[in-house]
DNA sequence: TCCTCGGTTGACAACGCTGTCCACGAACTC
DNA sequence: GAGTTCGTGGACAGCGTTGTCAACCGAGGA
């Protein structure tokens, strides 16, 4: 094996055209453009030669002239999501990446880290890079930014959160109808006094939690109570407070809800070593959720499932569906896994 | 808040460019190219007319064309890792992003699921779409495809595994010293039947970290016996088989290093509830790892870290470093917690 | 009055590629 | 032998944008 070096002389040469391989295969540039896509009527041997010359200059077709001149597809979907970084969102990056590639197509990733300024920002910024499609979980409530682009053609999905004021489609999971289920599920364990620990009320999904929340206190006959109730902490600190203010409180919660997977974390962290831990239940699952002691019992739903399906939206969209937006739920399940299961 | 319709009646519409905005103004089509981007020597009335035009049909440059004209940067870097859905590479991602946020510039990722046919096609993909500059965790170790790109000017830099057979940029981990450590770690605390369990020696770190391994061994006098090291096995039901036949052999290991975190985490699903349970020390730390009975004590290594020496090295090419390939070795570090630190 | 000059604006070519259309020679048919 | 077809190859335009260069206008100076 041999060892090439590349980058020590790599003084910055002007990558081969068609126009150079045409010269030097001494044929046309437009025979060029044949061979390099495979159309028919080309001699074997001229193939043969601009295929050499091909070779030779290190060329490789400038994808961005092509699709100029085609007009067509840029074969690019867009993916503006809150952090790529969060497991969540990366088993979701990764559905679609696998979605997009059975249809040969690359993904473009923005992370808006829940500023609706910068996701408009990457939106706009794939619009100008003219992606086929935009699947955005939105950071903001107005994407009115976006009704141009969609008039001009390009699909918009919306991901775990609708958006704010365009008809779109929109693929959410059962936040409202799982929470209840957490609240029901704990009172089945006589439960009477649940907290809900929760993310920032103007995020959607934090707010559709708090309303399951408060229709599963409804359902099980569980008087629903405000001092059991706080929005907002979504650091390892704030939700320690949190916790000790539930504890301590004159009311005194036996059981919480952790409204993602991230307060979940937090609540773990704080409960540790503790000696007398709440029943817990998190929306969300995580990875180790089982592993822990005592294993942590949540309102599970899938990130690959979440992604596949606003992936096929999308691409149905491409293949020219005209139907009116949907709206898909996807549903949640609870799994039983000890930390939830615990008597009042 | 109105409600804004535009899918419903989303029948595919040209897109506006700049001549129709210029017609639509009554200006010439360079007058509102320098509009759009921001050139000295418009009369501002006349700018509010463009403005205003844009403003109507909805126009958005078109970056394709652009670039093409101005044969500058594509605004991109493609990313070719092994899985997205990985959390340590969707935390070099982010940082990949992060940084490449600060320059202005998309990132393009892809998946090659270690199959280096794929990690091929993605990374000369991502050339025809003349990224800026490619960075990538191998899969195969054959990368002379890559030459003719790096000779045209597209920077590339290896992260986490070397490249095969060209010189480049290169970023690591330290593979071997991180396992030697961890061996005389649990020989620290008596042990002398220490086994290794690693992934498939043909991927670089599994090979590295196997030698780091018989190197700890020596340095600690304690005996390397072949018996104790399991190659290969990557699914739960594997590890389980590998840690019975550790522990029943006719030599038992008292400890065992895992040697990447998805090992560790079947480790640790293989493990639970068996009585006797061997001491654990694995490669790569892991969301909740403190959290665990008994906590694992690992080799520590930061995604983010890697991504950023990664993008860091990329951006200094982009902005003419023309000095020899680098080759960066970031340390790691031991984070005893508890499964790591038992007498034999 | 003529000329120059700065401020504005536009005509035109070209980036790298592909679709359209036409030319040319060889091998047919009648 | 003239006309026709087929196989092969090239000339040219144009995708949407920007760089170059020149034209135009009114104001100010000689």
């Amino acid at each position: 094996m041999t060892t090439l070096s590349a980058n020590g002389t790599a003084r910055k040469v002007r990558r081969a055209t068609m126009n150079d391989v045409a010269r030097l295969a001494g044929v046309s540039i437009k025979t060029v453009s044949r061979v390099v896509n495979d159309e028919a009527g080309v001699h074997p041997a001229t193939a043969e030669r601009v295929l050499a010359a091909i070779d030779q200059l290190g060329f490789r077709r400038n994808l961005s002239a092509r699709n100029l001149r085609r007009g067509s597809s840029t074969g690019t979907v867009g993916l503006v999501l809150e952090d790529v970084g969060n497991p969540f969102y990366s088993g979701v990056t990764r559905a679609v990446e696998e979605i997009s590639r059975l249809r040969g197509r690359q993904v473009i990733t923005g992370s808006s880290d829940e500023d609706p300024a910068r996701e408009r920002e990457l939106a706009l910024e794939f619009c100008s890079r003219r992606v086929d499609g935009l699947l955005i979980v939105p950071a903001g409530v107005q994407h009115g930014y976006l009704v141009p682009e969609m008039r001009a053609g390009t699909p918009v999905v919306f991901l775990d959160r609708p958006a704010g004021d365009v008809v779109a489609d929109t693929v959410l999971v059962d936040n409202v109808g799982g929470t209840a289920e957490a609240v029901l599920h704990l009172a089945s364990f006589g439960h009477r006094r649940i907290a809900f620990l929760g993310d920032a009320p103007d995020i959607f999904t934090a707010n559709e939690r708090l309303r399951g929340f408060r229709e599963g206190c409804a359902r099980a006959g569980v008087g629903f109570r405000e001092s059991l109730v706080v929005m907002g902490p979504h650091d390892e600190e704030s939700v320690r407070r949190a916790l000790h203010r539930l504890r301590d409180g004159a009311d005194p919660a036996t059981a919480v809800v952790t409204g993602n997977n991230r307060i979940t974390v937090h609540a773990l962290r704080a409960l540790a070593g503790s000696a007398s831990r709440p029943a817990l239940l998190g929306f969300d699952d995580f990875e180790l959720a089982d592993l822990l002691s005592p294993p942590v019992s949540v309102i599970a739903h899938d990130a690959s499932a979440l992604g596949k399906a606003a992936a096929d939206l999308l691409y149905a969209r491409l293949d020219g569906d005209t139907a009116p937006p949907r709206r898909v739920v996807l549903p949640v399940r609870l799994v039983a896994r000890g930390s939830g299961e615990v008597r009042a």
